[in-house]
DNA sequence: CACAACTAGATAGTGCCACTAACTAAGTAG
DNA sequence: CTACTTAGTTAGTGGCACTATCTAGTTGTG
């Protein structure tokens, strides 16, 4: 659980996998996702960003959402992967494992010269 | 050696970091810088992406260049990396390793339901 | 010779998306 | 009544990969 932050570009390409995987532990809605991943680093994600992109991965079927009125509180947009964002997760989630690994690569293998 | 291509937000995070770390074996030029990358899953690393990137990373002073007229060919920027650029490499492969540890704990860490 | 293909670098335009800031709206604490 | 928290929304900006197109020198082929 760090507190610093991450820069923007790998935010950029990391919080959509992370939006999904939090939600692969369950439903759960904008503000509590916010909650979790500030508690993983992601200190500065605002509502600016996190809920244009729950739109973005409803709109590419990744997401689903119900609305919830409690007794007490605002309505709660109750968001569920569906199978498709779960295939997403798992195939983001490789892409990820693949890129670091090429990073190290070409950061380790001599370079042949022609 | 792999040839499948990156998706580009995976890209955009990845590749500065992928040129420095090409750099950090010695001074090349754009083409060849390129080549590298393209060896290593950058399939589609055009020279309207990798040359601006190359300015940017000039501008932000962690690479230099010098002009090489061989007696054949066009003349090539030849460039080098700073101390600074070789400061930025350590930090991003950081930041990259925190980044994939973060996801891979979001996924697999229980949440707490408050 | 003419014409294509390759090497090397540069630029304009587009689209995506994190970020900032400001907003609505309902409940709670002082 | 005012301020804060929870919850979600919207408009505007800037950075950057991508596409397409350009210049310019070199090499290969008919």
């Amino acid at each position: 659980m760090s507190d610093i932050e991450f820069d923007q570009e790998l935010t950029r390409a990391a919080l959509p996998q992370a939006v999904l995987a939090v939600l692969s532990h369950g439903e759960s809605h904008g503000y509590a996702i916010a909650e979790v991943l500030r508690q993983h680093g992601f200190t500065r994600i605002k509502g600016g960003t996190l809920y244009p992109l729950l739109k973005r991965l409803e709109d590419q079927r990744l997401v689903e959402h119900t609305w919830h009125h409690d007794e007490s509180g605002p309505g709660r947009k109750q968001f569920t992967l569906t199978d498709q964002g779960r295939q997403e997760l798992e195939r983001s989630a490789t892409a990820w494992r693949r890129m670091s690994q090429t990073l190290s690569e070409i950061q380790t293998t001599r370079q042949e010269q022609p």
